[in-house]
DNA sequence: GTATACACCGAAAACGTTACCGGAAATGAT
DNA sequence: ATCATTTCCGGTAACGTTTTCGGTGTATAC
């Protein structure tokens, strides 16, 4: 019996049950005013030919889908697998969660590939939508879309971000206070936002000690692994290296204990390191990493608290949600002594 | 002009090009019988108005969407991301994709919940699915469905499984050849297919071996680490205690190493771990866990190439396909004096 | 000049569901 | 016994697409 026949569609159920498929749709959705033997014979018509509505043609018409949409650049990124464990755990309660990655070539290119998926889902699959690092130029819309860390400022919709600059700052008054004068820092991609916040904040750790930077030991990297490899490298052939880097992101930093490893330099006895985002490998690295967690997972949360209330059409209190970074020190860096 | 409109459906791109609904549609499909000039007009118009084809409407009408639907147990867990890795390097070549895992409480206390999710997405959302660790009762279906690590091994539909049998057992042949006798097992909750099949490797090890099974040396965790350090505690705890574990997965065997430092156990010195997963974490542990790689990754991309042919039409060789274990030799497991 | 082919386009019918309206019993009040 | 009210249910029109069919007009062939 319990066999999922190829298309069993609601007239199917309307006529096995002997009803019309106005009294089966009723049933469906758990309305009043039904006899409660025709829904209950309705109910057993339904489990019987496991009939299952169709999500397309219910969305269709009543325009409500009890799904949150979540576009992501990848699926796989320890970022996305964070963000997509908040978001759940408020979704959890009532809404399904569905992540959305597009793998087309000619969305992939576009400018704007985010506002294609969201005008795609718009309607048609989800009540509400999560972006996750969009670049895409400001647009408006009057569907519920909420952003965690864009890469643009001024967008038109509510976002979501970390106190980017506050993070960096915070790390650079610790490697400061352990004596170190001379910082190295690896970035990421100079035109996302975020990029852009925690550079400034390492100027001004520097700045606040007194420390004029120098352009020397910035480098810019993309947040990958590979190219914390190879910005390490660069930073640390200096004729004066530095004693200790600040990494934009945690792969990054890695790379850095990668490029230390292949010189026989060991972290934090002759370099010190500190990263940003604590991911889960950060801290079973060995040594564990110091870093700046910015709690992606609280991001992920509090955006799933926001759609909910867009989709709820209840007001919100602002548009742009700060989450506070939070320095996690461990033990990758080191106290040296003042003879510089 | 970039502008996002609630509702702008296809007969106001229409009307707003002079066209008929018709001609819109056939530009949007890329039909070959439209003037090129009113091709160009229409997507003009399509352009201005920022108008995107609802989702629904056309899975509604055409049954066919472009995506790939992946429902999960849940969106976060290790397992899991590394097999929309895989699925993700198949499909990125002309399929979305679209990973759902279900919050609603009603829908994941039914038995067989997947069965209720598949008819969801079927035919409304995607045009094929990849269900991960289905512990569903057998059913079948028209509609392509692939499985990944079924918990029961009589699915009606094509399965993608890890050889759990041989994986262990090589891992057990290396744990003797090191020269252990005293071998513990961690092993996952017993009614998972692969976590049956994980356990009796671990006893024909053994009895290739020449070693008869000591049931107190076998316990039942989760896979979880919780469980695991429970349980490594309980080994240890032995009067003879073991001078190896073999856990059924990686997380278990993390489990173990918080055990040992708990009681203030070396490893490799004072007791040899063996993992099950290769999950990125292991590489980063320390010391470096000795496991057995799955190749989630693999599978993943397996479970995908066979949806894409399901959805093409083609025929499948097989029903069930396994996808080869590989022993990974880290620095977890130390050889011991035969001593015994 | 008529017939035939072709290129292009519009009208209308689906797809599966829900919302709305109205009607038939059944129940209660007088 | 009649009327009003309630309870339950069926018919029908949407929702926004794609698809099928057929109908123009124009170019080509005789």
């Amino acid at each position: 019996m319990n066999q999922l026949k190829a298309n069993v569609t609601i007239r199917d159920v309307a006529s096995a049950a002997g009803v019309s498929v106005s009294t089966v749709s009723r049933v469906l959705n758990d309305r009043v005013d039904v006899a409660p033997e025709t829904a209950a014979a309705v109910r057993r018509v339904i489990e019987d030919l496991g009939y299952a509505s169709s999500m397309a043609a219910r969305s269709l018409r009543s325009r409500t889908t009890g799904v949150v949409g979540l576009i992501v650049p990848d699926l796989w990124h320890p970022f996305t697998s964070l963000v997509i464990r908040g978001v759940n755990q408020v979704t959890a309660q009532g809404y399904d969660l569905l992540a959305y990655a597009s793998g087309r070539r000619n969305i992939q290119t576009m400018a704007n590939w985010e506002q294609q998926l969201v005008a795609q889902l718009n309607g048609s699959v989800t009540d509400g939508i999560i972006v996750v690092t969009p670049n895409a130029e400001t647009y408006r819309t009057s569907f519920p879309v909420v952003a965690i860390d864009p890469h643009q400022a001024n967008t038109d919709f509510p976002a979501v971000i970390a106190t980017n600059h506050q993070g960096v700052l915070d790390a650079m008054a610790y490697l400061v206070a352990l004596g170190h004068r001379r910082i190295g820092y690896i970035g990421g991609r100079s035109n996302l936002q975020s990029a852009q916040r925690r550079l400034e904040g390492y100027a001004n750790g520097l700045l606040q000690a007194g420390i004029f930077p120098d352009p020397s030991l910035i480098v810019t990297g993309d947040y990958t692994r590979s190219q914390g490899i190879a910005c390490a490298h660069q930073l640390l052939s200096l004729p004066e290296p530095p004693t200790a880097i600040m990494a934009a992101s945690d792969e990054t930093a890695f790379g850095i204990y990668d490029a230390a490893f292949e010189r026989g330099l060991r972290i934090p006895d002759d370099l010190s390191v500190a990263g940003f985002d604590n991911t889960t490998e950060s801290h079973s690295m060995s040594p564990p990493l110091t870093t700046v967690d910015q709690s992606i997972e609280a991001m992920g949360a509090l955006a799933a608290e926001i759609v909910l209330k867009l989709i709820q059409g209840q007001p919100l209190e602002s548009q742009l949600y700060k989450v506070p970074t939070r320095l996690v020190i461990r033990q990758s860096c080191r106290l040296i002594s003042s003879q510089s």
